[in-house]
DNA sequence: CTTATATTTCTATAATATTTGAATCATGGA
DNA sequence: TCCATGATTCAAATATTATAGAAATATAAG
C-alpha cells in the first residue's frame, strides 16, 4: 500500500463521524446499509452524511451501488486489510503483532519517559 | 481503547510527516532520536517538527527523553498496539485478521461495486 | 405529468490544522 | 558569566476540513 493511500485512509477513519460510520458498515457486513440508514442510526444530517461518505469512498474504505432510489454502502475489508497490514509492518519494526494479544509488541517496548 | 483516543491517535498518524517521523522512530526503536536527528533525517524544519512532535505525544504514540540538552524521542510500541487490535476488532466484525495473511478478511469481502 | 422519497450538490460559515521565521528557553562548556 | 547549541513557543499567514440548510437530481409510484 502507497504511503500516500495509507494516509488518506487514515485521515478518513481519524473522524469520529466517520470512524462511527465505517464500524457500522463492517457490522452490517458485505450487504450494507442505506444512506438513510447511516444517517439515521448516527444521526448525522443527510447532507454531512453525504460529505462523510465522499471522504471514506475516496480512501476506497466503502463502496457504494445503486439499489432502486437508495444508494447502499459497504465496507470495503480489502482496504482496511490492507491498511491493517502496513500499520503492523510499521509497528514493531517489521514483526508482525497479534493484536489479539497486547503482549505482542510490548517485548520491544521501553519503560516509558 | 476509547474511541477518542482512537480518533486521537489515528489523526496522529493521518499526516505525511507525521507518519514519516513515526515509522523513523519505530525503526529506531526504543533507544530513540533526537528531535535535531530526526529535523534532519526528514528535512523538517524544527519548528514544524516540535509542532508535529507534540501531536504524536499527546496521542501517546511516542515519549520524550531529556539526555543532556538533547530531547530524544521513541515510539511507543504499546499504544501503536492497541490501536491495531481497535482496527482489528473493528475489521471483518471482530474476527481477527492475520495481517501478514492479506486474505483473512477478504472471504467475507464482497466483489466491490 | 405530478408527487413523494432518497440522496447528493451547492453555498456559506465555522472550526482546525499546517507551516515557519523569529524570539525564547534550557543545557553544557569556555 | 558568556557563548554556543538544541529545542520549544509565539505569531501570523495559509490551507484544509466540517457542518448543515436549501436547492437540485434521481427514482419510483399514482
Amino acid at each position: 500500500m502507497e504511503i500516500k493511500s495509507v494516509v488518506t485512509a487514515l485521515a478518513a477513519l481519524a473522524q469520529e463521524s466517520r470512524l462511527a460510520i465505517f464500524r457500522l458498515l463492517v457490522q452490517a457486513g458485505p450487504e450494507g446499509l442505506s444512506a438513510g440508514k447511516i444517517s439515521e442510526a448516527l444521526g448525522i444530517p443527510p447532507s454531512s452524511l453525504s460529505f462523510h461518505m465522499k471522504e471514506l469512498a475516496h480512501a476506497d474504505l466503502v463502496s457504494s451501488r445503486q439499489e432502486s432510489r437508495y444508494v447502499i454502502y459497504s465496507a470495503n475489508f480489502r482496504t482496511m486489510n490492507e491498511l491493517l497490514g502496513f500499520l503492523t509492518e510499521n509497528c514493531c519494526g517489521g514483526k508482525p503483532c497479534k493484536p489479539t494479544a497486547t503482549s505482542d509488541c510490548a517485548g520491544i517496548e521501553e519503560t516509558q519517559a
